[in-house]
DNA sequence: GCAAATTAATGATTTATTCAAG
DNA sequence: CTTGAATAAATCATTAATTTGC
């Protein structure tokens, strides 16, 4: 019964932990580097690789929309009926704005708690897109500012399944027999502060609404 | 404040609907005085030009095409399968017809794409030593499938540590000097012991508890 | 109590979209 | 319009929970 006859990774309640903590945390699509940072430290509680991460949190991600998606929409189905179209900037925004919660960090409530500093990538001269809930307003008109085309120029932007198998092949020795016998001492991972992976999905996620939250109405 | 920063259109819900409606009334490819109306109407419900109107169009048009052939492929593949290829005279007209509504011409690159050729629920087992099927059967080891192999290979040079390091060198690039102090300093994020302060929970970050609870098992 | 059978979660893959550069 | 990069959505597949009959 080694390890190597399950064929699928089983986080252990550690792991388990400290993903979830870093998800409220604000990461959502760790890149490369961090991949390989939370794999390291995830390490020491049982066999894990850096595509294990990667997935974990990419399932992760698209599970809880999921759930806030449903949720949602349910809220959304009562007061649909009364929808009628003239200039109601509606559920749908917000809606919207929730489900914009998964990519965005810097939206996350947590930033009081300061674990790190999200950041956003504003245009130097623009400010305060942050302004939070302007419900009424068209705010439509956010900022995304940060290209992937700039970041893919850096070594940095790279990542994603093939960057992770990468560096799977290159740095998995095989760890501790893992999951088994004593837990460790609980330690501290050192993140550093996030970098902007993403930051999109901004305002125009379109074809989102048409699957979410549309009725076609007649005026 | 300006909101004119971003680049974009987003449509609004309320447009995002007339537009659909519109477009399931009929209307194509409209003409400037059309254009010139629509836009005028949907201004109502946020900013947008006239070239907004021209481009959703152009672009809804294409991708209906787009999702209709394949839907079609593919109903045209289970088809087969179920009937056995019992004549169903119907369908290569019926697509062909609705394909042209759009104005195709069926050519372009798509055939390589093809939803015709997919072979999804073919037994697995086979000989198919030679099956081309298995997509990136990216094993996360070894194998770096092709294109991006060559970005790897350049950059594989350095294993291990060195790796790990360049990346980590590389990953943290300070987003902005800038202006607010009001960004917390770089932090780390404690994440053992977990003070009573700490944990403020996400609006929905119900399914954290569920795992956490959940993990009783002995792992 | 205990496994076989069934169902729910969730890890891992594949497919479709999106954005923007060419 | 096409295409590359990134990833979100959908799906497949395996593991764990849970139920069930004994």
């Amino acid at each position: 019964m080694s390890p190597a006859t399950s064929s699928r990774w089983c986080p252990t309640p550690e792991q388990l932990m400290i993903l979830e903590e870093l998800y409220r945390s604000g990461i959502r699509t760790p890149n490369a580097s961090q991949i390989q940072h939370i794999t390291t430290h995830l390490s020491f509680y049982g066999r894990i690789e850096g595509k294990n991460v990667f997935y974990w949190f990419q399932n992760h991600k698209a599970r809880e929309r999921q759930k806030l998606r449903r949720k949602l929409g349910k809220q959304l189905q009562q007061q649909h009926q009364l929808y009628h179209h003239h200039h109601q900037p509606n559920q749908s925004q917000l809606k919207h704005h929730l489900l914009h919660y998964f990519d965005s960090r810097a939206s996350s409530p947590l930033q009081q708690f300061s674990c790190f500093s999200p950041v956003r990538f504003l245009p130097q001269g623009g400010q305060s897109e942050n302004a939070p809930q302007q419900m009424m307003n068209h705010t439509w008109k956010v900022n995304i500012p940060e290209s992937r085309a700039e970041m893919g120029k850096s070594l940095m932007g790279m990542y994603g399944r093939d960057w992770i198998m990468m560096m799977d092949a290159v740095a998995a020795p095989p760890p501790s027999p893992s999951c088994c016998a004593s837990r460790p001492p609980l330690k501290t991972l050192q993140l550093f502060p996030i970098t902007a992976t993403n930051l999109k999905e901004e305002c125009n996620s379109d074809s989102s609404n048409k699957h979410l939250s549309l009725q076609h109405h007649h005026q």
